[in-house]
RNA sequence: GGUCCCAUCGUCUAGUGGCCUAGGACGUCGCCUUUUCAUGGCGAAGAUCGCGGGUUCGACUCCCGCUGGGACCGCCA
């Protein structure tokens, strides 16, 4: 094993932000920092065709938003840069020259008609797709004779016939029969490397002691395997997580689930912490019963060997419970902050800044009512103004409309009567009057919580009356009252 | 089709030969607190540990086979 601890994610900015990569990237990250490493980013955007900015800033931003910094690569740069395989492109070459010097490389001529042809032929007869190896002896003259005809060539590496074993830091002891694999492109025709072959160079490079990735990535390994042992490298340690599912157990997707870091969940309202400590449980668990984890506590109790081999299925519901969970541990300040950003209603975000003390207040009362932070804006939006309701509404399930127009009246009048609105003064004096009227406390306390939060769901009356305040609760019962009588 | 990986409540999981008449969490249901909804507390239902063989005094745990699921088989990463 290396001396120093150096891991990385080597995102290929193709796509948003995804919850398969942040788990990786997380487990990468807790691994490194358990251990005082390094947790590197390397960007693999060798295939010009098919990355984008917008990706590369999304999955940047995604990862510092979840509170993985990286100690190496884009913008913080570092001792093994540059972190991005385009900026790389010239030191893969002589690795290639080498392999093709020693003859366990050479150049293919064969074009992609013939190649996918080959292909189909072969899975016509049920065979596994390989290449024929069409090229790898082909003789001076034909060399030649393709490169007169100005016929592009990919190179390939030549694969004997082995078996290619390695010690897995999570799956344990795996095998492949390397007869199976055909000798492999590693660089294209435009002279830029594949993934296989610069991912092992950079990883050699960058000086990474450990590869750990998603189990997808399994064949890839004994490919590398290979490759590194023809380059003259000492492998990394590889680890392989299970993949994270889809309801219906397929390869966690876009088109199935909720996937994009940035776009399903920072942008619906849940919680960084929540989502860190959600899927540091897919798949790993401490050995204990414990279930709630900062990310230090995370980095503190991680151990690769607790990560589990099997696949799990996302389960949106048991991360909004815990979303929840991490909303009700926050302050109610932390809470008004953070999300004040989710009130789109100008209206309303007008007036939460007119009166952040009020705003305050009403977050206190719905906070442990939310899962999500943007559910903030439909729950305090009656605290701000004034709500609209079917006057049915008003009457409570066991109550009728003679009862509830006598309990708002009364209701008026108490409150109007009232010295302060603390708890203590206003329960009695309402339960009083309930009792006056020879009514059930809930027929007058389920008409007045209506009348002022226009809900059928809302916090108690007492609480509301409290922070809403005298004049504009007389208001909201007075105008329920008006709404009962004049059908 | 081939190769590899995987298999405990609906879901995330504990479990490394006897502590398991299988534990916890989410979800579900019920009760309590209660003016509603949440929160909180208590409780219940829910897994013949995929199936079949072994090994063993004893298997959820070890071995083999089967079945099922998944991943990979590109000049994508």
């Amino acid at each position: 094993m290396a001396e120093e601890i150096r891991v990385r994610i080597a995102p290929s900015p193709t796509g948003r932000f995804h919850i398969g990569t942040a788990r990786t990237a997380l487990f990468n990250y807790l691994f490194a920092k358990k251990f005082n490493g390094k947790f590197i980013v390397r960007v693999e955007d060798t295939d010009k065709e098919r990355h984008d900015e917008d990706s590369l800033k999304d999955i940047l931003e995604g990862l510092l938003w979840l509170g993985m910094s990286w100690d190496e690569g884009p913008e913080v740069g570092g001792p093994y840069g540059p972190y991005f395989q385009q900026e790389r492109l010239g030191l893969y070459e002589p690795f290639v020259a080498q392999l093709i010097d020693k003859k366990l490389a050479y150049r293919c001529y064969c074009t992609q008609e013939e190649l996918s042809a080959e292909r189909e032929a072969q899975q016509g007869k049920n065979a596994a797709p390989k290449y024929s190896g069409h090229c790898r002896n082909l003789t001076a003259t034909e060399i030649d004779q393709y490169e007169q005809a100005g016929r592009p060539s990919a190179v390939r590496f030549i694969v004997e016939p082995q078996v290619v074993s390695f010690d897995d830091l999570i799956k344990g002891k795996v095998e492949f029969d390397a007869s199976l694999f055909g000798d492999f492109v590693i660089q294209r025709s435009d002279g830029t490397p594949l993934f296989v072959l610069s991912n092992v160079i950079d990883d050699n490079l960058m000086k990474i002691s450990h590869v750990l990735r998603g189990e997808d990535h399994l064949v890839n390994t004994a490919k590398q395997i290979l490759l590194a042992e023809a380059l003259g490298f000492l492998s990394p340690q590889f680890g392989h997580f299970p993949m994270i599912l889809n309801k219906d157990r397929s390869k966690m997707s876009k088109r199935k689930n909720p996937v994009s870091i940035s776009d399903d969940y920072k942008a619906k309202g849940f919680l960084p912490d929540a989502l860190v400590n959600f899927i540091a449980l897919l798949g790993w668990n401490s050995g204990t019963e414990r279930e709630i984890f900062s990310m230090q506590e995370l980095i503190d109790e991680f151990e690769i060997n607790r990560v589990g081999t099997s696949p799990s299925i996302f389960d949106t519901e048991k991360l909004l419970w815990m979303n929840g969970y991490y909303i009700r541990q926050k302050s109610i300040g932390e809470v008004a902050e953070a999300g004040r950003v989710f009130i789109t209603n100008d209206e309303l975000q007008k007036a939460v800044t007119a009166k952040p003390d009020f705003f305050l207040n009403a977050i206190a009362l719905v906070h442990d009512r939310l899962k999500l932070l943007s559910e903030i804006e439909d729950q305090i939006e009656y605290f701000f103004i004034s709500p609209k309701y079917e006057p049915s509404l008003l009457i409570a399930k066991k109550s009728n409309e003679a009862n509830t127009l006598a309990a708002l009246k009364s209701a008026v009048k108490v409150v109007s009567e009232l010295k302060t609105m603390g708890l203590d003064e206003v329960e009695p004096a309402l339960r009083g009057a309930a009792e006056d009227l020879k009514i059930k406390d809930g027929e007058l306390l389920w008409a007045v919580r209506v009348a002022l939060s226009g809900r059928d769901a809302s916090p108690g009356a007492f609480e509301l009356l409290g922070v809403i305040g005298k004049e504009e609760s007389v208001n909201r019962i007075k105008s329920a009252i008006k709404k009962l009588s004049t059908p």
